[in-house]
RNA sequence: GGCGACGUGGCCAAGUGGUAAGGCAGAGGCCUGCAAAGCCUUUAUCCCCGGUUCGAAUCCGGGCGUCGCCUCCA
């Protein structure tokens, strides 16, 4: 752990649904943090609403491991579901097909996103006895009973908590119109745990007969298994409070007299002209679609500019705007480290005559903008702020470079690039430098344009940037700008600052 | 109908009692051979009404509007 006083180790709030109030996070095992996240049902692609939720949570995670918390993240797949089974009879393949195949597609978005992998990333068709395990223990307990049929209902009646995770009263669903008594169930209020097989539908053998698990009970057995409860953290998107997580919780208080979790977080949707993208509206992007147009980082950005557990509007303009935002962090990432660099020249140890000292401390500012990162994020993990923090800091680092010319500290340049690189980073968001892979065609190029014998594209690089600064020191602007309009061609940049000309990549 | 959230500049979005961060877009200027990048300046009194307070975007009451959950859903 961070010592008290750094601003990693202040005190952290957190927004409790349950409690509707911040709470001051206390883990149950100090330095260590427990939490699980509902992972997505494996039917489709996912789309960019799914991925802000998960965005969300992994920005949170990895803010949790930068205050030096020991974080075990467990994730599931629901790999079995109606809605894998209908896909499944669809399209004539077997439900493990389908859910094998939108279980890769998933991992794979995710990869993309620069989502962390979760510590523990239990399917659900592999956790049956666990569930069975919980299931013995409800009814044996008489929370839980089992129906002609072969089905198993949780006796909502019998548990007194539920209700409590979200502030709902079973006389008001009872009042709803849309609850209705199922075929067999004492109340209308209860849920499934187990639901006896249909023909052809996937099946495990259990003391009740054959089926398979209710979504509502995979969590909790997944959950004590791998973190025993009560977990720190439970989270998901706002649509689960009810009832999903309220079905969580009532089977853990039910089975253990425990809840499930001390803390319960929920992301606010993802809308599409203010209305929650979703798949049944038909108002929803795949993830894979807006990956395969946009950078990541970008996407990450946007998501995060907007405080978690607000409703996100999306478009295509707000993510071409998202899209500057990062690529000007990049570039004053990127300067900073060319002040940087191990060979820059150290600045004269007094001013020269005539030249003024720069008005931005960039030493001062970046100590502010960690601190203010900081603060911004333990305050309920408010990204957008700290990410103002960090725009702030650019700002200020680019005027400072403006101002000093060649005359940049190289340690301060290089300190405020590795902050803005860390912090972003601690977001999940690169901000790195472009890592221009030269391409090797630089290397006939500058054979062509300069005499150059080189062998790597670096130092092709490199002679095509004196070739053409000897072009612009004899004024022959043409002949500079054909060797800019040719490196271009190559789909890279050449920019020329105070202290030389650099080549780098644009775009994703 | 029940429960809950939200309403800040052209768009987005922080800010929960002390006088409005930041991003995108627009306009003007500076730098520059041109370009790219960048910097500077510039647009708000915070949905409406009433109240509490020396003082409110921030607290209370009422109204209007929007959204979410109550059914599978991140």
């Amino acid at each position: 752990m961070m010592p008290a006083s750094s601003p990693e180790g202040a005190a952290l709030k957190i927004f409790d649904t349950q409690r509707h109030a911040k709470r001051e996070f206390v883990p149950r095992e100090a330095g260590k943090v427990a939490m699980y996240v509902c992972g997505p049902t494996v039917y489709d692609q996912i789309h960019i609403g799914n991925g802000r939720t998960f965005v969300a949570f992994d920005a949170i995670r990895r803010y949790l491991e930068a205050k030096g918390y020991d974080v075990t993240f467990v994730q599931n797949l629901t790999d079995v579901d109606d809605k894998i089974i209908n896909r499944a009879n669809e399209e004539g393949r077997s439900a493990a097909e389908v859910a094998s195949e939108y279980s890769e597609a998933f991992l794979e978005q995710m990869r993309r996103m620069g989502v962390e992998p979760p510590s523990i990333q239990p399917r659900a068709t592999q956790e049956i006895s666990a569930m069975q395990e919980l299931l013995t223990e409800l009814i044996e307990k008489g929370k839980a009973y089992v129906t002609d049929a072969g089905d198993v209902y949780f006796s909502v009646s019998s548990c007194p908590t539920y209700g409590e995770v979200s502030g709902r009263k079973v006389e008001d669903l009872r009042a709803g119109a849309r609850v209705e008594v199922g075929e067999d169930k004492r109340a209308p209020e209860d849920f499934a745990l187990w639901k006896a097989a249909k023909p052809g539908e996937p099946s495990w053998e259990s003391p009740w007969g054959p089926g398979r698990p209710g979504w509502h009970t995979e969590c909790v057995a997944m959950a004590n298994r791998y973190l025993g409860v009560p977990i720190d953290i439970h989270g998901g998107g706002s649509d689960l409070v009810f009832p999903h997580h309220e079905n969580e919780d009532a089977q853990a208080e039910a089975a253990w007299g425990t809840p499930l979790a001390n803390l319960w977080m929920h992301s606010g949707m993802l809308r599409v002209d203010g209305e929650k993208m979703s798949k049944s509206l038909g108002n929803f992007h795949t993830l894979k679609e807006v990956l395969d147009a946009y950078p990541a980082d970008a996407l990450r950005l946007l998501f995060l500019q907007t405080h978690y557990r607000s409703p996100l509007d999306f478009s295509f303009e707000r993510l071409d705007g998202a899209v500057g935002a990062w690529e000007r962090i990049r570039n004053t990432v990127s300067a900073l480290l060319w002040a940087g660099r191990d060979d820059a020249p150290e600045p004269p140890s007094e001013e020269p005559e005539g030249s003024e000292a720069p008005t931005v401390d960039l030493a001062d500012a970046t100590a502010e903008a960690r601190e203010a990162f900081f603060r911004a994020m333990d305050d309920d993990f408010n990204t957008a702020g700290a990410l103002g923090a960090l725009f702030t800091l650019a700002t200020k680092a680019n005027t400072y470079l403006g101002e000093v010319g060649d005359g940049a500290q190289p340690n301060v340049a290089r300190g405020a690039a590795e902050t803005l690189v860390e912090l972003f980073g601690a977001l999940g968001i690169a901000v790195g430098p472009a890592e221009a892979e030269l391409p090797r065609e630089l290397v006939p190029l500058a054979a062509e344009l300069a005499d150059f014998r080189g062998a790597s594209p670096e130092a092709a690089g490199q002679a095509l940037i004196e070739a053409r600064a000897a072009a612009r020191r004899a004024k022959d602007w043409a002949a500079a700008d054909a060797i800019r309009d040719r490196i271009a061609a190559l789909g890279l940049v050449v920019e020329d600052t105070p202290s030389g000309s650099r080549i780098v990549a644009k775009g994703a």
